[in-house]
DNA sequence: AACTGTGAACTTCTTCACAGCC
DNA sequence: GGCTGTGAAGAAGTTCACAGTT
């Protein structure tokens, strides 16, 4: 039992990780073999040189002169990230947005699949979306201890994610993504992950007029 | 016509500062008229320290020994952001995703308004979401002409998000929010944010096992 | 000849500590 | 006393350049 490598790999080597995951399994579908740092970093959307480093972190298994073999390096990638298992996810509110991670393909082959649907409007539950019936709040703490879940979504309107995310955590789940706009609090030892679709907008934005406008006058 | 500030903000301030202005206008909301840096980092979940040098970047407005006038400096933040006007977005896909980003509230509260939804699909034109029709793709450019539009977001399938950014971008449109799970190219000068939502839980469930396991052996 | 792997320089971001002001 | 604004220190991330390998 070597140790191979220290094991700690940066945050935002791990999120290019998951990308460069997407591409290799994109050109393994289309019969590509090997690929060069260059082609993969041009097909993720980085540099070439920080690929090589990102990847140097899981003790790369490229060949000097050729490039990766793109099978090796998704299996490799793919068990680092630990995508070979799938892990059980529960979703709670199931509006819009809810019903839309519900159905999203993307997940499921990714190494996530819901376990657990959940809403409080009696209108939602029942409903069937993506393979799952729609289930009460009532029934969400038994259905995380039923099935392991250790990964919360939280999609529910803002007034209500807090108290969603206590119960989550409440009945053992240990990672919350949360799209509701409003800041979290969990307890030590629960990763809270928050994605808020304005704020991405608004960046866009912000970058949008800066190139337009490089030195305009913002005092009133 | 002075240089108050050199127009320069970073990246990673203006995601924050978009956190800030909602939590301002929620404080604002509930009454409250001042708030000090301690407050508002916590509410927003991040270091009090950061969110003054965040601040600094505008100019910062607030008064020692009291804290921040919650009105003046959501005012101001807004102003930044550019979030004063709404401006005109179309979205592409009118899939599950996207019928829940043209239904969603939050965009319409923070500076954004759709002005035209598009489909591929027969079944999907013509329905109303948000109290607005899907049009079909051929008024794309003519849409995005007539009602200048300059964000483009893309919810659409992955083998055909190529090919409706460059219709996007033909169009005139300067910044797109991309939500397929692929990389885009686009001219020089058009701004391209990816948003993957595969990539937030695989980053939540990688740092999850981490923590779990801090030094398990990765080889086979 | 081609391409990987990585130390080193560089840039960006974060945190600290405290002076300055109310 | 309490809180802001900011220079300085530190950490993290990125890019470069080139040695090393096939």
């Amino acid at each position: 039992m070597i140790q191979p490598r220290p094991r700690t790999i940066p945050e935002a080597t791990v999120a290019r990780l998951a990308v460069y995951l997407r591409v290799l399994t994109s050109l393994a579908d289309g019969g590509r073999t090997t690929v060069s740092s260059g082609e993969l970093a041009s097909a993720a959307g980085v540099n070439p040189a920080g690929l090589r480093k990102d990847l140097s972190h899981l003790g790369s298994c490229g060949v000097r002169g050729v490039g990766y073999d793109v099978r090796a390096l998704r299996e490799r990638i793919a068990r680092v990230l630990g995508a070979e298992r799938s892990r059980a996810c529960v979703l709670v509110g199931i509006g819009n947005l809810g019903a839309a991670l519900a159905d999203y393909a993307g997940f499921g082959s990714r190494g996530f699949h819901f376990v657990g649907l959940f809403d409080a409007s009696p209108a939602r539950v029942g409903q069937s979306i993506g393979g799952l019936t729609v289930q009460s709040m009532a029934e969400l703490e038994a259905t995380v201890t039923a099935t392991d879940a250790s990964i919360g979504v939280i999609a529910t309107p803002a007034d209500v994610a807090q108290q969603v995310c206590d119960r989550l955590t409440g009945a053992g789940v240990r990672s919350i993504l949360n799209f509701a706009p409003v800041t979290l609090v969990a307890p030590a030892g629960v990763d809270v992950r928050p994605v808020d679709l304005s704020v991405e907008l608004q960046v866009l934005a912000f970058l949008g007029q800066q190139r337009a406008v490089p030195a305009e006058e913002v005092t009133a």
